[in-house]
DNA sequence: GAACAATGACCAA
DNA sequence: TGGTCCTTGTTCC
């Protein structure tokens, strides 16, 4: 689940469920104690978002930020009423009266100061949902750059937020192939990139899932039986390895690159 | 009950 | 490039 859209719609749940009154802060788990000690009956006052980190604010002299990244499984459980006895890892629990959520798994939560926070934006790239961000920083490195559009997509100081599933779909549908060095992109091939994932993570967002799919190309407009998905929405070839093309009907490709799936279509993506 | 996979990122060499 | 960390759910004996 967590690629940048996820954090995003972390970001605003967490304010919307919490924002503005005291919460209740705990580690059941036990690893987060000393900071859900100081978060324990603080306000939530707002809420940031980077590419993969998420920022929750809290009125806490000299630890302004809770800093959390989901890593590849970390999990927020959200729930409603007063929390059950937590199940399994519970890394922290926020709560109040009417809902609580429960942090599973994350590769980071800890607080930090506003000077910490700046440190983080410091080292990410542009995050297409970002409303102040375009991706003209990402174009300057990515135009002079001799690795794959593949990795640089997946390189968080180039583009804050695209994952494994947004990197292969976003390749898919904009027809080119994986393997293409950044610097024989053309510029609008890049600008036509950037404003795609832009579309497609805030729909994202919107739906708590990613769905990349056009409508003429589903399964029910293409007369195909629906396909069963196991990541919660509808792609072209993610995890699709073996499988037709969705528009062509060659079967879709995976490698292994930098320890990472990579899926693509041969025959739709171009170099 | 073990083995494995997973939408991530860090570090050492 | 390889090893490591974080946790859960599925699959396979």
């Amino acid at each position: 689940m967590p690629e940048g859209h996820t954090i995003h719609r972390l970001a605003a749940d967490h304010l919307a469920v919490f924002g503005g009154r005291p919460v209740r802060a705990s580690s059941p788990q036990g690893r987060f104690d000393a900071g859900a000690r100081a978060l324990d009956g603080r306000v939530l006052d707002g809420v940031d978002a980077h590419g993969k980190h998420l920022f929750l604010g809290f009125d806490t002299p000299g630890a302004d930020w809770v800093h959390i990244h989901l890593g590849l499984y970390g999990k927020f459980g959200f729930g409603e009423g007063t929390a059950p006895a937590p199940v399994g890892a519970v890394r922290l629990r926020l709560a109040h009266d009417d809902a609580y959520a429960d942090l599973r798994g994350p590769t980071a939560c800890e607080l930090i100061t506003q000077e910490g926070k700046d440190a983080l934006h410091a080292r990410l790239g542009c995050d297409p949902l970002r409303d102040s961000d375009d991706g003209e920083k990402a174009w300057g490195r990515i135009r002079l750059s001799r690795t794959s559009v593949a990795a640089l997509l997946m390189d968080q100081k180039v583009v804050a937020g695209v994952g494994n599933v947004y990197r292969a779909e976003v390749l898919f549908r904009n027809g080119i192939d994986p393997t293409r060095a950044g610097r024989d992109l053309d510029r609008e091939e890049w600008e036509a990139i950037w404003a795609d994932l832009v579309g497609l993570m805030k729909e994202g967002v919107r739906n708590n899932r990613i769905d990349t799919v056009r409508p003429e190309h589903t399964p029910e407009a293409m007369g195909r039986p629906p396909r069963v998905d196991d990541h919660g929405g509808e792609v072209y070839v993610y995890r699709r390895a073996g499988a037709a093309c969705l528009v062509c009907g060659t079967e879709v490709r995976r490698e292994e690159l930098a320890a990472r799936n990579l899926f693509w279509c041969p025959a739709c993506q171009k170099n």
